[in-house]
DNA sequence: ACGTCGGTTGACTGACCAGTCAATCGCCAG
DNA sequence: CTGGCGATTGACTGGTCAGTCAACCGACGT
């Protein structure tokens, strides 16, 4: 049973810690805080940090991990429908975005720290990062076989081009590079599929 | 007059440390290399970084605000010349990448510890580098209302996406998750331009 | 009452490293 | 030869933190 008074049992408290640790992340970027910065944040005493994660970089693997694997499920399960790519790329931006609107501290944290950061813990999770390029890339490849796309630009191109423009201008609202207001996430998901699929069109 | 022996006055050694610096912050990373390294690096001793550089982050500010400079006024100068906006972003897509060709360790650092970096780093820098995304945005602002891009994407936009893409590769080059060799740099500013360009035309 | 055991605490340690500084070198001018 | 001065050296210091650990708490079963 759980205690009536906290109603905290150790998977609640090891996701408070979880959920501090996003919020100091994004706030000070983590080879700049301190492991007690995210104990204060949580309300715990520091050693529990080390109750339940091994060490400061367990618990940005664990963030990047849970958030990168709803990531690739939900690129896979696009990609298995039927319609036509250009679909399936409108869906992929949209969940990358919604996944920014919905969290924009997580979204902060594995961009500016992991995926972006691929010199120190990207490399670690190099290979769950170049995964994502390569769903896109597939989905690219099967769309220029069925004469969808233009056959001229390789797929691994597009992905990257598609990937980098969606980060970039998440990079944009997070350091305030490009206006957030103006027409809202919506019209971001249009612009950015337009453009790229525009240019993948026969 | 110059040593007749080692033939290095005192802004040449200022050199070797920045080459030096280039090299390690390429292999180790900038937090994780020790201002010692860039020492033995240079084949210098450790207390002369100090004579020549006020901290470790005046080294690598200088790295980067020396090359940026550069491409700023490279895209200036591509903006005046009187061509269609499509050579145009060819040109700074070109160079570019041509940065990378002709040094990718440079490059590396600049993106992976500056651009990418925007929490510690692209902080301090942060107006310089949306000096260029502006830049580009006017590119695709005047092309917009000369009639040569279509007008229903926001220039800033655009420009993001333009320059999201072009990094991206980049950095699939640097940590190997797209292929170097296949088709080579030409290729690549060929598919770049002709992705986004295409998307922009009217 | 009492023992047990997972959860919890926070003071402490050991390692690391940026930056300092006093000493030394070597070129040149007088 | 000598004194001055900028360039150069590298041992040392001070502060910072990640990670450890021994003690403590309190719920629960017996």
């Amino acid at each position: 049973m759980a205690t009536a008074r906290s109603a905290q049992n150790a998977a609640e408290k090891r996701r408070i810690i979880l959920d501090a640790a996003v919020r100091v992340f994004a706030r000070q970027g983590f080879h700049t805080c301190r492991v007690s910065d995210i104990a204060d944040e949580a309300g715990v005493a520091y050693g529990l940090v080390y109750h339940y994660f091994r060490s400061k970089d367990e618990v940005l693997d664990t963030l990047f991990l849970e958030r990168w694997n709803v990531m690739l499920d939900a690129i896979r399960e696009v990609d298995g429908q039927d319609i036509l790519a250009r679909k399936k790329l409108e869906a992929i931006a949209g969940f990358i975005i919604d996944s920014y609107r919905h969290d924009p501290d997580l979204m902060k944290v594995i961009i500016v720290e992991v995926t972006r950061a691929a010199n120190s813990f990207g490399q670690t999770h190099l290979a769950k990062i170049t995964e994502a390029y390569n769903l896109i890339g597939a989905v690219v490849e099967k769309a220029q076989a069925s004469g969808e796309f233009r056959t001229d630009i390789s797929p691994q191109f597009a992905a990257m081009a598609f990937y980098g423009a969606i980060e970039q201008v998440l990079t944009g609202w997070i350091f305030d590079s490009l206006p957030q207001s103006a027409g809202g996430f919506d019209e971001a998901k249009r612009l950015i599929v337009e453009t790229i699929c525009s240019g993948l069109d026969r």
